[in-house]
DNA sequence: TCAATTTTGTACCATTTGGTACAATATAAA
DNA sequence: TTTATATTGTACCAAATGGTACAAAATTGA
């Protein structure tokens, strides 16, 4: 066993992989763009990657869900207020430059793009989008039982309207890129948790 | 003048056009697969469409701007309580069959999709949701007028927030196309009109 | 040093893609 | 009926695309 050594690491590459695909999208991100990003050869790509572009795809999904997901978790977790918690993640928006407004979210960004050439695929975005609405409605519920939360609307709706704003957000943000702007918006959202 | 006919009517193929690029996408979409939809050859397309599938998407979502933003103009100034007809504007959303749910917005669409691709396309699909969102601001205006809107709100900012709205339901309306569970959703959405 | 093993780089390929050229065709007007 | 004009269908093309095959290279262990 063990051969010639890899030039790469796999974990790498795939996040590589996975900001071009946010940038770019799927279909608009050729296997030859991605190579030259991950600055690899086709040889090393099909043998770590036998599914080609698809399975890249699918593992920078994975990738980032993963990270996004535990990190929010966790974060969730430690806050001790975790409505509060929400309202700095929505406010954070409005620390980002143009660019990142340009790219939206990756999760919505593949729902939108894939529903109908790929339902597979865009289902793995939406388990995303339904973990992310279920971290929030953790951290109502958490809120709640903390006396944090006093609106008497159901957590649980609460929470699917968090994701919609997360949702149209992903769009608003690329028509309307300026910070103070998206925190006005932000902030009138945010009333839903008074 | 006048020599050999046309076999189609402009106006329809673009119509067909659009609807295909709605389900698919742009980049999914390729001419063959336009031609094959709009049943004309390729002599007839380039000659009609000197700039190929770009001009054609172009057409296709002027088409699909105007055609919507008319008919919705003419329904607010006709509606007698134009804040109501918003909230029918978005309750109609759950008369959707799954179908039109899976495609969400032609415009959020592009949005995503073509923001970093093409943003010259996607300037096009931004300013009509813009659009919509200045009708949206018009119908709130007459609505205080005729003492059919009480809150505090200004009814710019909440214009904005029926446009994120949307933008959020193009998206969530794929994750969850249940209309029962999307009209909890709008409900709840709707009540910032109170 | 020499196998055994694994990764790499390159050459090659079939298909798809967007697009052009142009002869054939169908009409209106003279 | 002829001429002028505009549209259509088809043949053709160059480039890009996703992917395979395989020899060369780099490592470990005997």
């Amino acid at each position: 066993m063990s051969g010639r050594p890899k030039i790469f690491d796999e974990q790498e590459v795939i996040g590589k992989a996975a900001d071009l695909f946010w940038r770019q999208g799927y279909e608009a991100t050729s296997t030859e763009d991605l190579l030259t990003e991950m600055g690899i050869g086709k040889g090393s790509f099909y043998l770590a990657f036998k599914g080609g572009k698809k399975e890249l795809f699918e593992k920078a999904l994975a990738q980032n869900s993963e990270r996004a997901l535990t990190r929010l978790k966790k974060e969730i977790a430690e806050a001790t207020d975790p409505v509060e918690y929400i309202r700095q993640f929505f406010r954070g928006i409005t620390a980002s430059p143009k660019k990142l407004h340009q790219r939206g979210c990756i999760m919505g960004n593949t729902v939108a793009e894939l529903s109908h050439t790929d339902p597979a695929l865009m289902k793995k975005a939406a388990h995303h989008l339904q973990a992310l609405e279920g971290l929030f409605h953790e951290a109502l519920l958490r809120g709640k039982e903390l006396g944090k939360l006093h609106t008497k609307q159901d957590p649980a709706l609460l929470a699917r309207l968090l994701l919609n704003n997360w949702n149209g957000l992903g769009i608003t943000r690329r028509i309307y890129p300026d910070n103070e702007a998206l925190g006005e918006l932000i902030e009138m959202q945010l009333k839903i948790l008074d």
